[in-house]
Parts: structure tokens; sequence; C-alpha cells
DNA sequence: GAATCACTCCAAAGCGCTTTGGATGTGCAA
DNA sequence: TTGCACATCCAAAGCGCTTTGGAGTGATTC
């Protein structure tokens, strides 16, 4: 059933039904609701590409996905953010388009998908350090939103993120406050820009309360559950093991809590935990009590606002960037306790 | 740049530089080369939306993601899924559209999809004992492949899916032989085509060795790591506990393992885990030595097949319906032990 | 020398929609 | 009655591509 179908069996011109579909005012309103029944019984949907065509916009969002190409890992964060996203997509309409392009490759990869024309506008992930893609879709032209920022670019772009360095800079200052001295971090890839305000964070914390920053109980890796526990267990083997361990991910948090209970130490009495929260759907942090006291902040929300604040500035072009800063809140759980020594 | 300019630019026809593009013979060689030249220095790259116009294919792939209306939960599986059918698609220049579907509404959506004319074949995502959607995609008319089979559909259709039963059956008499007697199954949502079977699987392996299937000792729900650890509190804080414990994800084990430790006992030497293991790349089961027991099958692998089992679908319509049954393999870890009473 | 053929190329139609630029009809003021 | 505004509808162009149905040119065949 295409426009043609259903404006013959009508007997109205496509513009007519057409315009009756798209809410356009100079239709008699009789005639609407004709057109507007008859499309619900025949089932009648315009064709996407067609429409996209003869209006040039693409009706759908793209979503490059970086893989990081030494660990072929996918962001686990990201199912959650894309739910968020295609609720809003959905409710306007739109499509989602993904795009699963090596790290390196990124750059060409946007410049394929202008070119191709089959998006409207996107949503940058994982942004890292001074990204050269914000300058790039920049000059592509192709309205986009990041999902968190990137320090030492300073063009004005739109983009949504916690706001990691302060609530690293909270979580450290609470361990502090339990009277922890030796508080290791485990951080993601460092030249991710979430990373590196986190880390940030952390030593600001240790630096207002007098304490050096050491080198030695920093980490900075991929986020999986081996990862926290290697580093954990190392750092427990020394003769001065950190008291607390501050960690960017709730699975890098399992992998140390799995160190802490092989070194026969106990959790919050031997060694504290403080981790970071996405709240994703399938790693909930406990139910009435969390198991980790954690930063939390909901990427599924995360998504829902970028896609939101995407779609307005698809809507209305002209639009001076947008940003949304979010907080994260600092959850109170079973994993942190004061200092052992 | 479009085709005409292109075109012009090299003072030929549209027809002949689009054919010399995309390969047909009747274009001198010299010619061709030098269009090809032309497109790659001008950056050409075709509209999708226009030539998806003209050929009546998409050159996108749809994947619909069941959300779980009561959980919101997105399946932790999917990142990894998507990650490899990406890879396939991106060889073969398609694009990858997403739609999230609460799941009740998943057969309207397949129909919009239809209609819109946004893809040229699916993969569809969690298939439920008798699904519908299948019945529903033949009808329709649109190429599809299902992740995991359907019980009790008896249309022919094309599926990738894990031998499942063979799997719990395998690892549950693996517990057997090591001496368990009181085995529990915490398995995923038993409406699910994959939980059912391993249930089956888990029961055949009890049966076999003359044991009965004790229906205080198996649970069904949503995959999280609260529900693992819910679920083993209970059941240890029991008279007669399980000295073993079947998951069906590797994040259950996670919850299942924690409240092992909370109670008390010794993973290994008092209860036994043995989980499914999608080989997520954020949720390595360990590296050397691998940290539970497990019956592994990488769901990467899964994507990758699904999408090119797809795509040959899409390229020769006539086939028959192609399946692919893969075996998970067993890893002994150090969550396993001989049973302790 | 005419007919045939292979090789190259092109003009134009068509994919399903939106949108421009009227056309038609009606009511009302002058 | 004329003129005009307004409401309602339509024909046709155009979005960027593919593909059909030739057309032109030499070379080959008989």
């Amino acid at each position: 059933m295409n426009l043609k179908q259903l404006s013959e069996h009508l007997n109205l011109s496509q513009t007519t039904v057409s315009r009756a579909l798209n809410g356009y005012p100079e239709v008699n309103e009789n005639t609407r609701s004709r057109v507007l029944k008859a499309a619900q019984e025949l089932n009648y949907r315009p064709n996407v590409r067609a429409k996209g065509l003869a209006t040039g916009r693409a009706l759908a969002i793209g979503h490059v996905i970086p893989v990081s190409s030494q660990h072929e890992m996918v962001n686990p964060v990201f199912g959650d953010f894309i739910a968020g996203a295609g609720e809003s997509y959905a409710h306007a309409g739109y499509d989602m388009m993904l795009t699963l392009v090596p790290d390196q490759e990124e750059a060409r990869a946007y410049h394929d998908i202008k070119a191709r024309g089959t998006v409207d506008g996107m949503i940058v992930h994982g942004p890292a350090i001074n990204d050269v893609r914000i300058s790039l879709l920049s000059r592509i032209g192709l309205p986009f939103v990041v999902h968190g920022r990137s320090t030492d670019v300073n063009l004005p772009y739109s983009w949504i993120d916690v706001n990691n360095r302060g609530a690293f800079e909270r979580g450290t200052q609470f361990l502090i406050e339990l009277g922890h001295r030796r508080i290791a971090l485990l951080n993601g890839l460092e030249h991710m820009d979430f990373a590196f305000r986190r880390r940030k964070g952390y030593e600001t914390a240790l630096r207002n309360n007098g304490m050096s920053v050491d080198a030695s109980l920093m980490r900075s890796d991929e986020m999986t559950e081996v990862y926290g526990y290697r580093a954990t267990r190392e750092m427990l083997a020394r003769s001065t093991r950190p008291t607390a361990i501050v960690c960017s991910s709730i699975i890098i948090a399992i992998g140390v809590r799995r160190a802490i209970h092989d070194a026969g130490l106990v959790l919050a009495r031997d060694v504290s935990i403080i981790t970071y929260d996405d709240a994703l759907s399938y790693l909930e942090n406990g139910d009435d009590v969390p198991i980790f006291t954690a930063l939390r902040s909901s990427v599924r929300y995360a998504g829902r606002q970028a896609a939101d604040m995407l779609l307005s500035l698809i809507a209305v072009p002209i639009n001076a960037p947008k940003t949304r800063l979010l907080e994260a809140e600092l959850i109170i759980g079973r994993s942190t306790g004061p200092a052992s020594n």
C-alpha cells in the first residue's frame, strides 16, 4: 500500500492525502478524517526512504559505537544508554542506526555516514581528551550531541555528562573522612575524558586533605572484572596495602571484591570499596541495601536526555549548543567502613 | 557531491558513472578507473536513501530489541551480539537499524518496520516458546534469522542457536559425577525458549541418574545479580541446602557467589557453581584459570554467524531455511568441587 | 559491400514521497 | 454584478539513484 494506491482508493490526489496525513491546514477536516480512517484501515505506512528523499531528512539518528580494537570490547553501558535513547526516538518517529567502528577508524566513519545521508544527527559515544571527532562533526555540519565532554576542545558543542570530577572527589573525600589514607584508584583508560576527570577528582580530594598522590596506587585500563581482580590482588600483596579502593565501574568493583575474598580479607572491614555505578538494568547494585557504596547516575536516563537534546537540535537547528551536567548521587552501601589501620 | 555532479564533472552520463561504480560490465575499463578515481578524490558516496528507493532494497538490517516491560531491562548479551553482527554488516555495506520495543508490542513493531521499508531483513532476538513472531514474519515476507529457536513452532525458519539442552545436561551431569545430589537451577524466565531448554537439559541429567526433580530447587526469573543472590541466600538458609547450583548466566553466578560468601561458606568446597557463559567482553570468566566452571559459547560469534546467514538469505531469497546449532564447551574453573556431604 | 556483432555509452522513466504553483469554487462586500 | 479573500483541492516537478531500451562505432563475417 503506497500513497498512490491510497489516494486512488480515496479519489483524492496524492497531494491532498499527503497533506491530510501530515497535518497541513489546507485540507478540509472531513476529508482529513476520511483519509486518516482509510490509512488506518488499509494499514498504510509511508515509505521512509521515499519520505527521506523528498524531505532531505532521514528520520534516523546515528550512533557510532567505538569498539576497542585491542580488546574487542563493547562498553557495557551501551545497552542501557541505547534503551534510554530508543524511548525518545520511538516517540518522535525516528529510527536508530548503529555503526560499530574500530576506534581508530571513527573519523572516516562519520564522513561516510554524512555522505550516505542515512541520519539527521548523531550521538557521539566515549569522547577522549581532545577528541578530534568534535571538530570533525562541527565541520561536517551534522547535528550531534556528545555523551560526555572532551577536555581541551574549545569549540562550542552540545553534550550531556555526569560531573565525574565532582563525583570522584566526593567519593574519595568520603573515604578520607572514614580515616582511609591509602586509597587506590582503579580507573578506566585515562585517554578517555570521563576517566581523566575522575582521576582529577580523586587527586583533588587527596590534595585537599594534604595527602600525596601515589602513582603506585593508581591503575588505568579497560574496565573489566578481571582487571579489577588482578590489580587488587597485586596491591593487596604489598606490605603496605591500600585500605580503600575507588573503582570506575561496578564491574571492576566485582573483580575487586573477588580479590579481597581470595586474599582472605573482609570487605568493608579490611578493605573498603566505593564505585561508580551506571545503574545498569542487569547489574543493579543490590536492592534494599546497596552492595557497594557508590556514586550513582543512570546511564539510561542520560541516554533519554541525550536523545531529547539531539532531537530538539534537529528541530530548531539555529539553536546554540545545549549542555547538561548530571550529578551522581552518593549511595551508602555495605562496602565501606572505617579504615582498619 | 551527488551522481549528477560527479557525472558532469566527468563528462559522462549518470548511467555510465553508476554502472562504473557498481561494477557492471558494459563500461570501458579506462572509463571505469577514471570514474573510480574521481569518486575517490571527490569523496563521493551514493545516497543510501535514493539507492534504496531505486533498487527497492534498504541496505539495512533491523534488530528489534525486546525490552522487558516489568524490569525495563535490556539483555546484557545484546551488546556483544550486536558487535559480532556489526562486523558482518560493515563488510557487506549494510547498516544496522535498532528498534527497542516493549515486549508486548513486538508484533506491531514488525509490521511497522516492514511497511516503512527501512530494512531488508531482521534478526529476531529472544524467542519465547511458541513465539508468534515467527509465523508473523513468515507471513510478512521479510527474511529473518532467529537468534535461538522456538519450541512448538513447526514452520520452517532460519535460526542459529546454542545447544542449550545439551549444555545443561552436560553441566548437571558433571556435578552429579562430582557426587552432588542436591543441585539447584537458577534459570532465566522459562517462557523464553533458551531457558525452557536449559531446564529440560537439567532435568534430563537428573532423571538419567535416577534422581528426582525437586521444584523447590528451581528458580526462574530475569537474570540479574540480585536474583542470583536472593535465591541462593534463601536456599542456603534451609536445613538441607543445595551443594551445587547451575546458573543460566554469569551475572546470576556473581550474585550466587556473593550469597555464598555472605553465608560464610566457601565456593567449590561447600557449594559448587556451574554457569552458562556468553563470553561477554566485559565479563570475561577469568583469564588463565576460569573463575567459574562454565558452559561457554561466544554470543559475539553467534552474532556474526546470524548476520552472515541473514545476508546470504537476502542475497539468494529462494534458499531453504538455514540453521546452525552451536555447542557450548565445558570449561573447568575454580567454582566446582566434590560434594561436601 | 552489406550484415552482423560486440563494445560503449546515453536519454529517460521510475522508485514513493513532498511541495510548489496554480485552479476551482464559495461567500461576501462593494 | 463584479471583485476579492478564503478554503480546498490538484498536476507536476523534484529528491538521487538504478535500469530499460536504445544508439553509435568499429571490427568481423560472408
